[in-house]
DNA sequence: ATAATACGGAACTGTTTGGTTCCCTGTCAA
DNA sequence: TTGACAGGGAACCAAACAGTTCCGTATTAT
């Protein structure tokens, strides 16, 4: 699966408070991203290359310094092809799928 | 966070498959969703009771069988709360436009 | 009653993973 | 040109994880 690997990305809490503080300010470098994040650098430096590899960040030279770049584009595709899977149109509809699936079978 | 174990259920892929195959049918028992699944029923059980941890899913006895049903709510929510931090209008207008693209090619 | 069926619990194992430490390379400023 | 700054590479470690095997407990069928 091509997938497998956002999925994997998004699994650690890390990765997604990276791609939260790149949400609110894009084009952060690699020591700004390290800031406040009670972790080494390299560990940083890690979690960036997995969500880099997960196509969900990029990022670019510029001089001695990395600037990180969100790519939002992956997460849309599982909110389009992999929960949309289980599609309901709003909150509402799904409880009450929920509780019809319940009955179907069982009782 | 409380969406975690939601992530990290989601980031297995027999994990997946399993909510797929519940998808397809629900309400199945242990052994049914072991079927060709090419690993011991023991290890499908785990994987089952991690999707119950993050409440993807649900089962209940019925005499000697456990009758499985997927719970959507969470991915959901994931859909609403997660995604939709990541513009998720503009993204929606990206892969309408790109589905028709690919509609006009036949590729 | 006996045996097959459907599941539960727990110990054990190899691999993955999140994180560290140590050291190296490239870039900018004094 | 020397040194501080920003990042890169790789070895290493402990914990988590996916999966197994062995055994136990209800429930159903004969």
């Amino acid at each position: 699966m091509q997938d497998d690997a956002v999925f994997k990305a998004l699994a650690d809490p890390s990765r997604r408070q990276l791609l939260d503080r790149l949400h609110e300010k894009n084009g952060q470098t690699l020591g700004e991203l390290c800031e406040g994040l009670d972790m080494t650098r390299q560990a940083v430096a890690k979690h960036l290359a997995i969500l880099k590899a997960a196509n969900l960040l990029s990022w670019k030279r510029q001089g001695r310094e990395r600037l990180h770049f969100i790519n939002p584009v992956p997460i849309n595709e599982i909110a389009e092809r992999w929960i949309s899977k289980f599609e309901q149109p709003r909150l509402s509809a799904l409880s009450k799928l929920k509780k019809r699936l319940e009955k179907q079978d069982g009782n």
